[in-house]
RNA sequence: GGAUAUGUAGCUCAGUUGGUUAGAGCGCACCGUUCACAUCGGUGAGGUCACAGGUUCGAAUCCUGUCAUGUCCACCA
């Protein structure tokens, strides 16, 4: 029976409405799935959004690709889980909220006191999470909601104290010093990839420290230099040999100081003097020199950018007040030697641009080098570095398990500590000296916690399997539940910027906790751009919101903007001119819909079955076999992540096969079987399209079948059936693309017909074909079918599909000859390549046969063309 | 400085292990339709595949170098 539809799509009506009917349908739970036992799983952990705000295009494009790849195993039938949740984020939220109080209230987080702060940090969470939580859903992603977590709820800071406990039992946590990125207005650590750096000018002096030392330094931080305690040179270095390991005690400003002389290759000879000044307590490279020679550390600036006691006048002052006055004192003393302003790169913090003190401090840190046991004597790094040299972890595009190992192999010890309040309190107390370290309070009186939290990642890093129960459900080294069922995750799915940050991070803590990898795949997405190029940015004002986009063009469309056009890594640009491309689609399959189910003899649930393959067309034939070919290839390129050219394939049949002939010849050509065909042919494209665009699919799904959810549906697969006749309408369309072409090439009165006479010489023509050319938008008057080559003179002939056909009418007959002039030039050109090539014995005999016999009859095909447009041309 | 990627039509991008005359979408021009489609369909113009060498019977594809752009890492004392 027919069924009536809108005639516009209209996302608004439906994708609500049918999201929330997933849900309730409990279609994104694995548990609530008739699945059987020896089901294999699926899962996708998605890497949780922060807090701050709310989602951008980056996230939508990330929704989309999980989502696709979620949807498509689920209708193949895996056990599929994809977990939501939310980051804290602890650096940015706090400072998020910290700006938003004083805004609104003027108040600073020290006045408002810890427990209030945070009070007022978890109400701005609750708002943004939600908000999140509802764009989640806007863009239809497949989320099991029932598992949702947060990495700051209850569940993950049990998961974060016990991790923290393990490892310091295993040794790996310690509480050491080391130099590290002062923010001195945060008053917090910040990790190396939290640095920004930002060009300036400043002033690099060119000093002795005192009359008794030979050898100069330059320096742009001459306040540093009172806690120097070596001075360091290239070993290479010629100027200098002769001082190396030599001990000089100077009167620098009227601070002593004790300077040794030492060899290091990381000095370049080239810059400033050739020597350093080594600085053990405010230098990142210093810090390591002075660890290599075994130096002492000297701290001079303090945790608020003011220099130490015990410097005497220089106590107290500004780093840039004491840079001043050792600055006129070395002047005056004459030891200066010049002051040259040179570019330089400052460390800034990347919140709030500070410029960052790097300097000694009690912190506690992960050892990434010490070899445990948990790791068959490996250390962290080994064992991470290990997993994907092996490839037990792929990245994709590989290209970045170069990235990745090279990151891997130069890290040092993690610290972990942070001097915020919101986020994971380490789990460490102290009283006096005494120091403990577990899970709850230690007993009795007196214990203090410490006040840091700890970095962001070390939660995020055990998000693959503190969301599936851990630590609960790992018991004597077994997994149990959803750990059981659910990790090692198949594939994580993110951004290639955190690579460093975060995959690293979870790669070593999966294979602490559990002693396998988190997940097998890394597929790694692209930033998305605006048209021009750029990041999308605030501030620049080119960022597109995918809610207004949604909106306009509904989530379909931007989905399919997301997810074409795109390949693994590399950044991709959109534009609204883009997405309304795709909503262009989006409704052009609707109405693809809409026209199939039109007719009057439209039955959506026939069975494949019931199709007699004995009654088909060759227009049916050949829409069947190219179905065929396309269920074959989505299926093997969306198993291979090639989601893109699925998508593209996809849209190629949906719009020009389908639509643009199929369609169109069953307007003239309807067989017995057409309108079976037509509904099988819409009923399987409507799977293999659901995991691009959820929302049309299941839409026209519900509408033409009582039977809902399309999104529990089984995968389609292809048929052995051999489609011998699907060729000869390719050769019909060729001769109609060909009618066409002469037509539009041809100045032809508007209102006149064209007459066309067929020469036949092939046992594919049937009668019915003879309706079709007649009527497919060739503008054809009268059609002729002849066995006779005695034909009009003044006829313009063409050839194709093997037929000679001739033209009568209104037709321009320069334009023509001009044509085929220039279709003569061409074919001999190609026929001398051919020639050519095909003369050559090197080509015959290297060349793979089925290439040198193709190119045969190529040869000859077009040395016939050839004589036919002679002969035309000649007619003329 | 090191690494990595990119450079293909006016614009946005495909191009799998080397193999006919290098493709798509948008835009543009022309023709045809108004019969499922805020239309739709067809056809066409436009490319020294960044540049220069090399390997090969054959290179957008492989190698070397150069240039431009992007990104990451390290360092800038």
């Amino acid at each position: 029976m027919a069924i009536e539809l809108d005639k516009v799509y209209q996302s608004d009506k439906y994708e609500d409405e049918i999201y929330q009917s997933w849900e309730q349908g409990g279609f994104f739970n694995p548990d609530k799935q008739s699945l059987s036992d020896s089901a294999e799983s699926y899962t996708i952990i998605l890497p949780p959004p922060n807090i701050t705000d709310k989602l951008h295009l980056g996230h939508a494009a990330m929704l989309a690709i999980e989502d696709l790849f979620i949807r498509f195993h689920r209708m193949n039938g895996y056990r599929t889980l994809w977990l939501p949740g939310t980051d804290h984020a602890a650096i940015a939220t706090q400072t998020a909220v910290e700006k938003k109080l004083k805004k609104e209230q003027g108040v600073s987080r020290h006045e408002l006191g810890r427990d209030a702060f945070l009070t007022e940090v978890n109400s701005f969470v609750a708002v943004t999470q939600s908000t999140i939580i509802g764009q989640m859903k806007k863009m239809g992603a497949s989320l099991d909601w029932s598992r949702l977590a947060f990495t700051l709820d209850d569940d993950r800071q049990a998961a974060v104290r016990e991790m923290f406990c393990q490892m310091y039992e295993a040794g790996l946590i310690y509480r050491g010093e080391r130099v590290v990125n002062w923010c001195p207005r945060c008053a917090s650590t910040l990790a190396d990839d939290e640095v920004e750096y930002k060009e300036q000018k400043a002033m690099l002096y060119t000093f002795y420290y005192s009359q008794d030392c030979p050898i100069a330094i330059s320096t742009t931080r001459p306040e540093t230099k009172l806690g120097d305690v070596a001075i360091a040179v290239n070993p290479r270095d010629d100027r200098y040999k002769q001082y190396i390991n030599k001990d000089f005690v100077v009167d620098f400003c009227g601070v002593e100081l004790k300077l040794k002389v030492i060899a290091d290759r990381n000095v370049e000879a080239e810059f400033g003097t050739g020597a350093l000044g080594v600085t053990p307590a405010h230098s990142m490279v210093d810090w390591q020199m002075a660890e290599a020679h075994g130096l002492a550390v000297i701290k001079v600036i303090d945790e608020s950018a003011q220099i130490h006691q015990g410097f005497g006048d220089y106590s107290g002052l500004s780093t840039l007040e004491a840079r001043e006055k050792i600055v006129s004192q070395l002047t005056a003393a004459g030891l200066m030697i010049k002051a040259e302003e040179i570019d330089n790169k400052l460390s800034v913090c990347y919140r709030c641009d500070t410029a960052i003190e790097p300097l000694p401090s009690k912190q506690w840190f992960v050892a990434v080098d010490k070899a445990t046991e948990r790791l068959a004597g490996k250390s962290l790094k080994q064992a991470a570095a290990e997993v994907a040299r092996l490839g037990e972890i792929q990245f994709m595009p590989e290209r970045f398990t170069k990235r990745y190992l090279d990151w891997m192999d130069n890290l040092r010890d993690w610290c972990v500590s942070r001097q915020i309040w919101f986020g994971h309190r380490l789990p460490v107390w102290y009283k006096g000296k005494e120091v403990f370290v577990g899970r709850t309070a230690p007993a009795g009186e007196g214990w203090l916690q410490d006040s840091d939290t700890l970095d962001t990642w070390f939660s995020s890093g055990m998000w693959t399997f503190s969301t599936l129960g851990w630590p609960a459900a790992f018991a004597n080294g077994q997994k149990s539940g959803d750990l059981l069922n659910f990790h090692p995750t198949q594939v994580l799915e993110t951004g290639y910027e955190i690579i460093t940050l975060w995959v690293s991070r979870m790669i070593m803590m999966s294979l602490f906790a559990l002693g396998e990898a988190p997940f097998n795949k890394v597929y790694l997405h692209g930033m998305i751009l605006d048209q021009h190029g750029k990041k999308m940015s605030k501030s620049k004002g080119n960022g597109i919101d995918p809610l207004d986009m949604i909106k306009l063009y509904g989530t379909d469309a931007v989905r399919l903007s997301l997810l074409t056009g795109t390949t693994a890594g590399n950044d991709s640009r959109i534009s609204e001119d883009r997405i309304a491309t795709e909503r262009n689609f989006v409704n052009k399959f609707w109405n693809i819909a809409r026209y199939i189910s039109s007719s009057p003899n439209f039955n959506f649930l026939v069975a494949d079955s019931d199709i007699n393959y004995s009654q088909l067309t060759l227009a049916d034939e050949w829409i069947l076999n190219k179905l065929n070919i396309l269920i074959t290839s989505t299926t093997e390129q969306i198993k291979a992540y090639n989601f893109s050219v699925a998508g593209e394939a996809l849209k190629e049949f949906t719009w020009n096969d389908l639509a643009d002939w199929y369609l169109e010849a069953t307007k003239f050509s309807r067989g017995s079987e057409t309108d079976k065909v037509l509904s099988f042919v819409l009923r399987t494209i409507l799977k293999l399209w659901h995991p691009f665009i959820p929302f049309v699919t299941e839409a026209i799904w519900r509408e033409l079948s009582a039977k809902a959810d399309l999104i529990i549906t089984a995968w389609p697969v292809a048929t052995s059936h051999n489609f011998a006749q699907a060729a000869n309408f390719e050769l019909i369309k060729e001769l109609i693309v060909a009618i066409r072409t002469a037509r539009s090439e041809n100045t032809i009165e508007p209102a006149k017909k064209l007459n066309v006479i067929i020469c036949k010489n092939s046992n594919i023509w049937l009668n019915e074909q003879v309706s079709l050319i007649k009527s497919l938008r060739t503008g054809i008057g009268e059609l002729t079918i002849t066995d006779n080559d005695d034909l009009p003179a003044d006829a313009i002939v063409i050839t194709a599909a093997g037929l000679t056909i001739y033209l009568l009418g209104a037709i321009d007959k320069d334009k023509e000859k001009n044509r085929l002039s220039k279709e003569q030039e061409q074919l001999i050109k190609q026929i001398s390549g051919l020639e050519a090539r095909l003369a050559s014995e090197e080509f015959r005999s290297k060349a793979p046969a089925d290439l040198v016999a193709k190119q045969n009859d190529q040869l000859s095909a077009a040395k016939d063309q050839l004589a036919k447009n002679q002969a035309a041309l000649a007619k003329l």
